[in-house]
DNA sequence: AGCTAGATCTACT
DNA sequence: GTAGATCTAGCTA
């Protein structure tokens, strides 16, 4: 059980997305309290050629992060709920992937209870639905998940995938032909 | 100040 | 499977 390294995120975000599925993310609330869960989905946003990408129109206030190097978080708020995105590459290269699904591992309770859920299949299966169950929102906007202090990390355990399955990206308008999305 | 788009969720059928 | 609720940033006037 290790955390992944800077290094790691500074690749392709279509191999980082890919190599995420299986490794535990945690949320760490300074106390004993710690909430994890593995990841099972994932979708890639690119730079220049991806019309999907928020970065694709250039930068702004709201996705600025985007524009960080890999390691550090991209949070952004829409239809009322927050997604998560880890940064991938360089600044010069504003991708990054996409955090849609996990299967909950510790915690369980505590999701429970930010989510209003008693179903464990209703916990984290969405995007906008894990960052709920975690208590993810703006604050953790641009911070770095490779700093020991960070309350976000991102484990290996030597979990390995089964089998990864492929296919288009959900949810949005353009270049929805790109199969970057990536499961378990 | 008003309008729209957006990487969603829930409850219901 | 579908409809309706939901919030915010960014744009236009």
């Amino acid at each position: 059980m290790y955390p992944l390294p800077k290094s790691f995120y500074q690749q392709d975000p279509l191999l980082v997305a890919r190599e995420l599925l299986g490794t535990v993310l945690v949320r760490n609330f300074g106390d004993a309290a710690e909430i994890s869960g593995r990841i099972i989905e994932t979708e890639a946003y690119l730079s220049g050629t991806d019309p999907a990408s928020h970065a694709y129109n250039g930068l702004s206030c709201r996705n600025a992060s985007l524009f960080k190097s890999g390691g550090h978080l991209y949070i952004h708020s829409m239809h009322g709920h927050h997604c998560m995105d880890i940064v991938t590459e360089s600044q010069s290269n504003p991708t990054s992937v996409l955090i849609r699904a996990l299967e909950p591992l510790e915690g369980i309770e505590v999701m429970k209870q930010h989510r209003s859920q008693i179903k464990l299949e209703n916990l984290c299966s969405g995007p906008g639905k894990l960052t709920q169950a975690l208590a993810i929102d703006k604050e953790f906007d641009g911070i770095d998940i490779t700093k020991p202090t960070s309350p976000i990390q991102v484990y290996c355990d030597g979990h390995t995938p089964k089998k990864i399955y492929q296919s288009a990206r959900i949810g949005i308008s353009k270049a929805t032909q790109f199969p970057y999305r990536f499961y378990l």
